[in-house]
DNA sequence: CCAAAAGTGTTATGACTACACCCATGA
DNA sequence: TCATGGGTGTAGTCATAACACTTTTGG
């Protein structure tokens, strides 16, 4: 994950990412190969690397995303999660993690990016196993931060699709805070908030009746009590 | 603030802090004079310094606070507030500095921690001018972070006083969330939460009717929506 | 007896929860 | 015509906000 880091005398920079999509009714994790014996072996991690000199914090972030998970989409959400600096973190060296949570809708994804590779995977969440470093508690934080940020922000709008059903945004609600929702009631509560709008289409899955579609009311994250 | 870092490959991390406790009705945060030319001269900021490689972030923290801003308390409440990583925050070199939020009641500190120095103030949040290195965007997202937890956790109980009136936590209350609180609503609420048990003591202040005292009912800080 | 701060209750409004059936469509 | 998912309303409960006067004490 992270290049030898020389031996300085003092830490190093990484940044990590936890980059989230959602999927079929699923919230999914993008993770990397990690091969970098004696410590890891066929092991799997989150997306990382050093911070140049020359960028921030998130820029690594998000050139590492392209560079090791080969994410390259420039519409990804990302938002500063926590710094993980334990001593022993890194078996290799002095390495602090800078981490980020990042979300992007599964469509706004190209299909190479949408593809597992030998190198890179997206895994369902509650899929997850033993992570390289200390990424499993990365991962917790950043489940943690995602149903905080859903209940108190529109976030979702970096996580659905541009047009989209109510049932599809109760189905994202619902696998991100892990609670079964009321049917009746979501409605009722997204309506009377007025983040979404409704188009003047339809969309028909399946021999069902068609379900009208609706768009965010605004592209920006905003504070606003939801759940 | 930051020993003079050395020209290397890679960024240098630092820890800063806001250190803030409660007196007379109003928020202080902890400054410490900044005399770096040719950048700055006579200012003022957050005590801060670098991280060694033996210690992780927040220890470094704490470390500093101790050294440099003369606060060795170690019932100091800390938390991670965020990584500030723009690549000329500090203009004499690439300093990553993470940030820390970290409370104590006012009677936890000696009178030497109490007391001001010319290198040390306890300045009025609203006070503060303009600070050196981007320490007054610190600042700003510490006085929000500090909002948002008064409001949905007991944090309070790491800057008030082991014993307290009411009114006085309704003080504590109303001078971080910048509002005004209705007497009895705020009474209600409270003891309906249960998060203060009533002492079987009375405090009389000056000529007045002598007020209970309360006592946070778990030294722990837990989530619960407050206001 | 006066000044100062402590303490206390009610009402109206809005939010939240729980809950079950009909609708529109394609197969 | 049936299977599938879309869509709707009400009633009970609880939390919130607005609001003013009495109590206890020391000076």
């Amino acid at each position: 994950m992270k290049k030898s880091p020389p031996k300085l005398r003092f830490a190093v920079l990484a940044a990590d990412t936890v980059l989230c999509t959602i999927r079929d009714k699923r919230l999914f994790v993008r993770l990397i190969a990690v091969n970098r014996p004696p410590h890891f072996r066929h092991a799997w991690g989150l997306p990382g690397g050093l911070i140049h000199p020359t960028e921030t914090a998130e820029e690594a972030a998000r050139r590492n995303l392209s560079v090791k998970a080969h994410i390259g989409a420039s519409t990804l959400y990302m938002e500063q999660l926590y710094t993980f600096s334990a001593i022993d973190r890194d078996p290799r060296g002095r390495v602090v993690a800078v981490a980020y949570l990042a979300l992007i809708a599964w469509d706004a994804l190209s299909p190479q990016e949408q593809r597992d590779t030998p190198e890179t995977r997206w895994v369902p969440m509650d899929a997850v196993g033993a992570l390289a470093y200390d990424h499993n508690e990365i991962l917790k934080a950043a489940r943690k931060r995602l149903r905080s940020r859903a209940a108190s922000t529109t976030i979702l709008v970096t996580i659905m699709p541009d047009e989209f059903t109510l049932t599809e945004l109760e189905n994202a609600y619902e696998c991100i805070m892990k609670t079964d929702l009321d049917k009746r009631n979501f409605r009722k509560k997204i309506l009377k908030l007025k983040i979404v709008r409704a188009l003047p289409k339809k969309r028909t899955l399946g021999r069902a009746r068609p379900a009208t579609l609706y768009r965010f009311a605004s592209p920006d994250v905003t504070e606003i009590k939801i759940l």
